[in-house]
DNA sequence: AATAATGATTGATT
DNA sequence: AATCAATCATTATT
């Protein structure tokens, strides 16, 4: 929305801005520098464009973005299914709006030149002009319509940034864990109360029992543990539902693998 | 609508 | 590198 905001009522007055400029001022263009710096700027919108499957092919690209954008996320999120096509709509439509802008610009570009080329020859029977002034001309002209390019590249990576920052921030679409998850990460925690901290093994196994990732188990007992020592009171009546849980499947004798089911930590109730 | 619960992130610490 | 503590942003509950 922003990019068409910007970007609409900019060709006119650069007609009438450049037209006047060049040619009522007198065609003295002194400033011919004949080095393309490749302005770094430019190039890092540009592969932040390519990357994004912004700039690049315009249908068959579309599934490669996704990925190389999940990709680069870092992979944190496990089940990329159905927020993904909102966030590739999304996409799909910014890069429609750069593509037809950026359309809209190269054709204005051109019809702006041949325009001046009219001039130019017009003027060339009343003044001989070198064909290295005309090219110096073109120059300026590409140079000044491709500044404007860059900041139609710019607002478009602008756009792009808040809308990963919107749907691929996993604070944002946070799902509970399903209730046998938190059962299962639970019982875990209050049968290992003494020493809470799981193994690399362990977590892996409990991620894979949870459906979660190993990261997720990790926050899971980091903010476990936080809490629960913050006010172990209010966390009682959940110790005693698992630590009887415990205490129940180790007198079945299902597996040793459990600490000692008593709460260590002054249990009073 | 207020409030609690909860998963994720961030910066410091060890 | 793992964890703590604080915090953010969403979801569940009252």
């Amino acid at each position: 929305e922003r990019i068409s905001l910007q970007c609409s009522h900019l060709l006119p007055h650069l007609f009438s801005y450049v037209v006047l400029f060049f040619f009522w001022a007198g065609l003295s263009i002194r400033s011919n520098q004949e080095e393309e710096p490749v302005d770094p700027q430019l190039m890092r919108l540009d592969n932040m464009l390519l990357a994004e499957g912004v700039a690049g092919p315009e249908k068959g690209g579309g599934s490669a973005a996704a990925a190389a954008a999940a990709a680069a996320s870092g992979g944190v999120s496990p089940d990329n299914s159905i927020e993904h096509s909102d966030y590739r709509n999304k996409l799909a439509q910014i890069r429609q709006i750069y593509h037809t802008e950026l359309e809209k610009y190269e054709q204005a570009c051109n019809e702006f030149t041949t325009h001046v080329m009219n001039l130019l020859r017009e003027q060339s029977r009343t003044r001989p002009i070198s064909p290295k002034e005309i090219e110096r001309m073109v120059n300026i002209i590409h140079r000044k319509f491709s500044s404007i390019q860059m900041q139609l590249k710019q607002s478009t990576c602008e756009a792009v940034m808040i809308l990963r920052s919107r749907f691929l921030d996993a604070r944002r679409k946070r799902r509970n864990f399903s209730k046998q998850a938190t059962e299962v990460l639970n019982e875990y925690f209050y049968s290992h109360l003494s020493n809470p901290y799981p193994s690399e093994e362990a977590k892996e196994e409990l991620a894979k029992k949870c459906g979660i990732t190993i990261s997720q188990v990790s926050n899971w007992f980091g903010n476990k543990r936080i809490r629960y020592k913050k006010n172990i009171g209010k966390f009682q009546e959940e110790a005693n539902i698992y630590a009887v849980k415990t205490a129940v499947s180790a007198t079945q004798g299902t597996h040793s693998g459990t600490d000692s089911p008593t709460t260590p930590t002054s249990a009073g109730t």
